[in-house]
DNA sequence: CTAACATGTGAACACCTGTTCATATGTAAG
DNA sequence: CTTACATATGAACAGGTGTTCACATGTTAG
């Protein structure tokens, strides 16, 4: 099966090394569990803070301090209505991202061989 | 131009929470520099640990202990060729979520206007 | 066998980061 | 105006993490 070729079919191999930087902490920023149930959260539409609060049994100081580096970094946008605040994803890449990585886990727990040792 | 409607048309809702934590774990491996440029130098092909090293300018220790922790990860996989370890993708999807990731970063450095503010 | 090379491993250190708590800002209602 | 609610912010602490260094393991060549 002829399946290592397509892996590398992407061309997007150049990528500047700055540029790897910034995807990095893009990365980091849902390598979180709480952040990433954040904007995992926010998938079924805008959330407002004091409800990703409570359906995350999370602190509203906590969440509020991890939205403002999600907006910061632009994954998610907020929108004032009312007295309440709502976060929404900033774009579709971002659900895109996560789908993907879903994708990938589900695949690897599928085959549950071949953890970390080198072909015995 | 109701973009909005498309962002959240992916139903990737539901996800259990420690699958979101499992989801984090690879975001955060991803999430540092050196382990992400290791990463993206796979993209080309399978490469040596000291070809990694050289390409990178990072030592060979230090190479290590991150690979150690992709391939646990099954995000690159071993294989040896004579004296040499070479690592590869594990699987498609990885290159996916980079691709995505990078779509993400081009297009938000394209709409270089509302950084953080909600709305003036 | 030994020597040389490639990779892995463990400890130690400095640094960063997530969380909590108290407090501040802002907004709507009475 | 004051009161109540929603969100944001700053400081401080515990725990985690990337990097370096010295050394171990494993593989091939001579």
């Amino acid at each position: 099966m002829p399946q290592a070729a397509a892996i590398h079919s992407l061309p997007l191999a150049p990528l500047s090394d700055d540029k790897a930087v910034e995807l990095a902490e893009m990365f980091r920023l849902l390598g979180d569990p709480s952040r990433l149930r954040i904007v995992i959260e926010t998938l079924n539409g805008p959330q407002s803070v004091g409800d990703i609060a409570a359906t995350l049994g999370l602190s509203p100081s906590l969440v509020s301090h991890h939205l403002r580096l999600l907006r910061a970094a632009r994954l998610l946008s907020p929108e004032r209505r009312g007295k309440q605040i709502f976060y929404r994803l900033h774009d579709a890449h971002i659900a895109h991202v996560i789908a993907d990585m879903v994708a990938h886990v589900n695949e690897d727990n599928a085959n549950e061989d071949s953890h970390d040792e080198i072909e015995p």
